[in-house]
DNA sequence: ATTATATTGATAATCGTTATCAATATTAAA
DNA sequence: TTTAATATTGATAACGATTATCAATATAAT
């Protein structure tokens, strides 16, 4: 049964690119995370095992994960990306909460048979797919906040910096 | 009935923040967009009307505009993010090629019905969601690229570029 | 062996986005 | 109205994640 390491062989033969012994190690700490992997942390766990390795070499050797279908790379709103295996993993997507980012992984069969079939009603051949439901939990829902959720930068701006004494009574009205 | 514009000044005096002709204008202007826009699309229709305008204000009420629920922001792979209006809308997803970009909306009722169920059943309120199907659109199927897609980061690659005469070779196998 | 090519780490460059700051405009208070 | 307080703005510096560059080294091909 091929495996991540196979593939990556191949695909690097194939481009005329070298399987080396560092290559062989970033794909392997990359495998041991589950879900969305940041290049911190994935940095942080290379250097446990060697400090000397740059982070230029992470970021190459992500791009040719990505490039042979390994990984996908996801970005977010403050402009980090994460690495997501794609090989022998189940797939899920997720459940957000807005407020204290809780995070519920889910599957549904049935979403996913209708995702199926709108691709094919528009041509396209699905390779993959991200779904976030983003709401409230539980928790956060009793302890109800503001109807304005403002985010952490808006607040800090100068401007509010200024009333910062009065600003709780501000946001919630 | 309520409009965006009353929306956004009552969010502004709600905040005790102003309504300004600058942040009338920009409002404006974006409202002129479906879909989703980049800032500098907006950039460049603002400073049509009078290029006196700061590429720091239309950040800072594009941020306003997020906090109050009328836009939303995506951020894309190549680094940018795109701005979404989310009012008076009616709500849609993506179907996006990862090859051309090429990006399709389109709706599906049954999938929202569904997404609900999953929100209730894990104790969430749903407030919003997002789901992009990734895939190849027909035209670039049939031009029928390498079965690895390399980036084109990766391509221009240094050691790639030496023997960019037998690229087409090696890259499609 | 010798040559050609790929890999690596250090670090400079890039680029979208934010923060800073001084000048100006607006609102509130007197 | 005058004055004080606060918000807005534009210019531009700073930031931070990612990428490109380059020289040194390693690896493969001949």
């Amino acid at each position: 049964m091929i495996n991540e390491f196979d593939l990556f062989k191949d695909f690097l033969r194939q481009q005329k690119l070298r399987w080396t012994p560092l290559r062989k190690m970033i794909l392997d700490i990359f495998l041991c995370f589950d879900g969305h992997v940041q290049i911190e942390t994935l940095h942080e766990k290379i250097c446990a095992q060697d400090p000397s390795i740059g982070i230029a070499t992470l970021y190459r050797t992500l791009k040719l994960l990505i490039d042979c279908g390994l990984v996908e790379a996801h970005s977010f709103q403050n402009g980090k990306k994460t690495y997501e295996r794609m090989f022998h993993v189940r797939h899920h997507d997720h459940l957000i909460c807005t407020r204290c980012e809780e995070t519920v992984e889910f599957e549904h069969p049935l979403i996913e048979k209708y995702q199926i079939e709108i691709c094919e009603s528009y041509g396209f051949t699905l390779k993959s797919h991200r779904m976030e439901l983003l709401g409230i939990c539980k928790n956060c829902e009793k302890s109800g906040d503001s109807a304005w959720h403002l985010s952490k930068k808006t607040l800090l701006q100068s401007s509010y910096r200024l009333k910062q004494g009065t600003l709780q009574q501000t946001t919630r009205f």
